[in-house]
DNA sequence: CATATGTCCTGAGAGC
DNA sequence: TGCTCTCAGGACATAT
């Protein structure tokens, strides 16, 4: 479920965490089926201790974070994973847990004290994953750029121009919002905000791609934009299920302007003429304005 | 090559 | 009440 925004806004989150160093990594026990943990959790964790994380950036829907011996530590929330600064209150899906202390006074021993006085001076990452989907990697650089590099991960769906997505997918004979998804094409939109992107550009979900036109692509790469950033201002959606929140519980505020996602049967927002739809488009839910959408 | 389908996992909610 | 069933959708493996 988190797509863009809402990795964007982990992402902001946790970047005091940049200049400080990995003093200690917890993974809590627990009866669930453990998470991806690439390498496994012991390698994993002597790899990381000691390092300094040099920043946080976003690959499509995942979370990078660049330590100072140019590994990349790859979070993956997939389906229910969340990145947070502060402990959530649900301790049962914590999967990994990341202190950090700031190095100005310098030693691990003293900053180890202060992580279990309550880490006055540090910082910690939590990673919280209900469904257990989700995957941590630490990768060399050419590992990175195999999972992460251009053969895998298209331009980012902020950053795409219209000549671009349309050069990528204009050819395709997919249902244009299953191609949206296509990390591959264009990287960062999953089910719910392809429903909104194509409803905002007001093209009917179920065309093939190779029949939009050049005015239909710049409508859905204005759209594209328009829509992620209105939703990263938001702090992200959060569905019905209540899954994503950012730290201290807090809900995102982008579902309260969702025009079509989870509104079957309500009247659309813009024409209120039409009533929502919903159909299934590779086995998901997809939601569309059959009068604002054509 | 391009496109389509099945799989992983847990918890919520429906239906009986 | 308590059981079973279905659904949610991210990325990848496998199939067509």
């Amino acid at each position: 479920m988190p797509e863009l925004p809402e990795v964007e806004t982990m992402r902001r989150a946790i970047l005091p965490a940049i200049g400080h160093r990995i003093v200690a990594v917890v993974a809590p026990r627990s009866g669930l089926r453990p998470i991806t943990f690439q390498p496994h959790l012991p390698k994993l964790r002597r790899r990381l201790l000691g390092r300094t994380v040099r920043g946080i950036d976003r690959c499509g829907k995942r979370l990078v974070l660049e330590l100072d011996d140019a590994s990349r530590l790859v979070i993956e929330p997939r389906m229910t994973g969340l990145v947070l600064p502060d402990e959530p209150l649900d301790h049962a899906h914590i999967r990994l847990v990341i202190h950090l202390a700031g190095q100005l006074a310098g030693e691990a021993k003293a900053a180890k004290h202060r992580v279990q006085d309550g880490h006055r001076a540090g910082c910690s990452i939590y990673y919280w994953d209900q469904r257990g989907l989700g995957a941590v990697r630490l990768l060399s650089l050419s590992q990175f750029w195999q999972l992460c590099g251009p053969a895998r991960i298209g331009p980012d769906a902020l950053e795409i121009s219209a000549a671009e997505l349309q050069q990528r997918l204009g050819h395709s004979r997919r249902q244009v919002k299953v191609a949206l998804m296509d990390q591959q094409a264009v990287a960062g939109i999953g089910n719910i905000y392809a429903s909104e992107i194509l409803h905002r550009a007001g093209v009917h979900p179920a065309v093939p791609c190779c029949r939009l036109d050049d005015v239909q692509w710049l409508a859905i790469q204005k759209a594209m934009r328009s829509v992620l950033h209105d939703a990263i201002r938001c702090g992200g959606s959060t569905l019905r299920d209540g899954t994503y929140r950012r730290s201290g519980r807090q809900e995102g505020g982008f579902q309260q302007h969702h025009q079509v996602y989870d509104r079957e049967g309500q009247l659309c927002l813009r024409c209120r003429q039409a009533r929502i739809a919903r159909f299934v488009q590779g086995q998901r839910s997809t939601y569309f304005c059959p009068n604002c959408q054509k």
